[in-house]
DNA sequence: CTATACAGTACCAATTTAGTACTTTTTAGC
DNA sequence: GCTAAAAAGTACTAAATTGGTACTGTATAG
């Protein structure tokens, strides 16, 4: 599908969200309360955000988790790293070398070699401080200028039931 | 997974090895075989490549497929919008708009549709002509064996990007 | 007329992904 | 110390997607 899980996108979601207060420490279920995702996915990504170094955590009354760094040190690519199946690779072949039965015969793994550099150098280059939800001014401003945008949500919009 | 399927892989190695002999109207066996692969399975990929008119189909005897244009002119993009989902994003968000209940409080959108972007210029940028394979001399062996073959194979074909 | 080869459809098996439940461990605060 | 909060860990099920194949129909060259 050329797309990322839904776990690694719940993964920004969750990792913008505590950019947005980044000295703050913030329990699992207050998260999925913000965010509207179920606290038990919400502790799957967390735990797995904590194993790659972006969170840390701290356990018992009070405790949570915080970003383990500036958010403007922390990239998309991170996040996916640590949601997604390692190594980064668009392909089989250029992922993991060895597995393909063609790869004597294969001559294209150079050139996805050099396409997956590309794609994840786009990734390295956001940081989610850059993502950060906008001061309230921004946003406004951001929205109104769109002439004829279409699908502007109905009320609707809102309701959601997580999971 | 940040994988593109392994229909879209096979889809890419058939229109490289089809880039090798761009004028030359090769059958799914024929295809099958020298990559190694199921005919149903080549047989699958080569019509959807056909819907999006990157090859063109001969049916009966001696029919066949062919690129529709010079291996030069067609993108690793233009063959993963041919087999992936569309529309072309890495998040459901981004991809669709209005399906993502979340959307009305989800800013990060705008950060995902510019990563889209960035990644899909990648895709876009090479051409199978690049990606394909042999050498010059061995494209020429590899035409002599066939004769009475129709259409001698200009040296646009070898174009490459400066990468 | 027949063999070849694409077109289309339908289906099944395997894998992957998403989500949930439950148990254990840690720790702050009383 | 006791208790409650909250992460850590484990296991499992259900759903969705993907990959592959079979089968039938249609066009065409010789």
């Amino acid at each position: 599908m050329l797309r990322i899980s839904k776990l690694t996108d719940y993964g920004t979601l969750i990792m913008t969200h505590m950019a947005s207060a980044p000295e703050r420490m913030m329990s699992a279920a207050e998260l999925a309360d913000a965010l509207g995702l179920g606290l038990a996915t919400v502790s799957k990504v967390l735990k797995a955000l904590g194993r790659a170094a972006l969170v840390v955590s701290q356990r018992g009354t009070r405790g949570g988790y915080r970003l383990s760094r500036p958010p403007a040190q922390i990239s998309i690519a991170d996040i996916v790293d640590a949601l997604e199946e390692q190594p980064f690779g668009l392909t089989e072949c250029s992922a993991n070398s060895g597995v393909c039965t063609l790869e004597s015969r294969c001559r294209i793994r150079d050139s996805w070699l050099r396409i997956n550099a590309v794609v994840r150098n786009a990734l390295q280059t956001v940081s989610i401080a850059e993502m950060t939800p906008a001061p309230l001014a921004t946003q406004l401003l951001e929205h109104i200028p769109v002439t004829g945008e279409q699908g502007v949500p109905g009320p609707d919009r809102l309701a959601r039931q997580p999971g």
